[in-house]
DNA sequence: GTTAATATGTGCGATATCGTACAGAGCCGG
DNA sequence: CCGGCTCTGTACGATATCGCACATATTAAC
């Protein structure tokens, strides 16, 4: 039997030609990722990157007086250290796991490596970059103009879809953190719909009930990102990273 | 007497070593950018690049109700269709001319056979890549967490920096439309502004009288974005292409 | 110089979110 | 079973921004 544990679980890796996958492989390091974790501080140097299997990570910026917003959500469809291959060493961003599980790790410089092959790592690479890019962008924009109930839809969905399952541990502070907001606006948006009997919840432990009901509670901003990573992982070699992605809303 | 229009003005295009910058120069085209024009639309695919010299582009979302958000500034210091090299041949978002004057711009295949051959303008790009990233996460924080006041400075600054000017043509609508707020907030603002003598303004000409006040005033995402650049930037073979831009803060 | 068009200023009620305070509710350990 | 902790619910005034209406000012056009 098996262990449950596979570098394809995330789905950038399990996209790779079987020579890249191969050369790499061997160095991929199985790591647990508990709850709060900071896989990167804002500043610090990247020693490794990082594939979520079963964890999601946030990428946070934090301000000087310590409010915080989240620019975008890595799960086990991405990658976490970008600005190594972009050339950065480092980031502004903090990146803290927000739902505990497993994934793997690369040392930067084996990956740094494999990039400078120019081929298809680099390739794959750099359209999920453009996918985080959309991703990013959205949030601005929903920042701006959606109301903290469409943007508790939105991170509800996208976190979703970066697991495999209907349920999130994640406490009513933790997610007014990741979007900036106070922990009672969460309470009270999360109110609504589990009034409205989109979702359960009870201490730190959310389920969705009517996903067709979130989606159509929530703002553009989701379909925008969610239809935007299909685009540009539909025709990947090896297999479309996001079928289960998709499978959903048109 | 030189021609008042080099390609070098722009800074990207002036980091280039030698060998490249020769090797493209003989396609690059130079173009006037009128005020309003849209370089891309909206997933629209991408005939060209453009290297912004004397003219500033914003990068835009709009929502399906016609209101929009600006997601990052592009100037001198840049280029527009970063979409082309990363993979995904079209954006979701638009890019408008903000700021009229020149540029030059540069058929899409060609830069894509320079971005493949995987030398210094790949390096280049994608570094200048990265630091479009953090201004749009700094954003997308910036909408969360600050005022209308705090976001028109960091907008007047980082438009200025993208110019050789202390003045800007621009009206208070347009700027509403890119901080995507009311054009009334933008008046009350600015309002502020000049009553405390950072700026002059009259029917969509604005001066910076006093640019150490106006960095007294701004939030610190402007400061996180020009740090990161002149950081990714300082060290660029052939010249730093922000030294005007660090020239004022620490 | 009159008119039109555009840009800016101001006022006001509606709304969303904030900051703070505190009350209940579920869970755990002793 | 009880005390303590964490999580969630609720209330209320303060504030920022919105949406709208309309007044004024500046420039352009004829």
């Amino acid at each position: 039997m098996p262990s449950p544990h596979h570098p394809k679980q995330n789905h950038l890796l399990a996209a790779l030609p079987v020579a890249e996958f191969d050369r790499l492989s061997p160095h991929l390091e199985l790591i647990p990722m508990p709850l709060g974790e900071a896989l990167y501080e804002s500043g610090g140097r990247l020693h490794h990157v990082y594939f979520p299997t079963t964890s999601i990570v946030s990428l946070l910026y934090v301000m000087e007086n310590g409010s915080s917003a989240e620019i975008a959500v890595v799960g086990n469809e991405g990658i976490l250290g970008i600005a190594l291959f972009m050339g950065g060493e480092t980031t502004p961003s903090r990146a803290v796991v927000q739902s505990a599980g497993f994934g793997y790790r690369l040392k930067a410089q084996l990956l740094k490596e494999e990039f400078n092959r120019a081929g298809p790592v680099m390739h794959l690479l750099l359209r999920y970059t453009q996918a985080l890019i959309t991703q990013m962008a959205q949030t601005a924009v929903c920042n701006r103009h959606h109301t903290v109930e469409q943007q508790l839809c939105r991170w509800l969905l996208l976190s979703l879809d970066r697991l495999d399952s209907d349920e999130l541990t994640m406490t009513q502070e933790l997610i007014a953190n990741m979007l900036g907001v106070r922990r009672e606006g969460v309470t009270e948006a999360a109110g609504k719909l589990q009034r409205a009997g989109l979702i359960r919840y009870s201490r730190g432990r959310i389920t969705v009930l009517d996903r067709p009901g979130l989606e159509r509670e929530v703002c553009e901003c989701y379909k925008v990102v969610k239809k935007e990573f299909d685009r540009l992982f539909a025709d990947i070699p090896g297999g479309d990273p996001f079928q289960a992605f998709r499978s959903t809303v048109s």
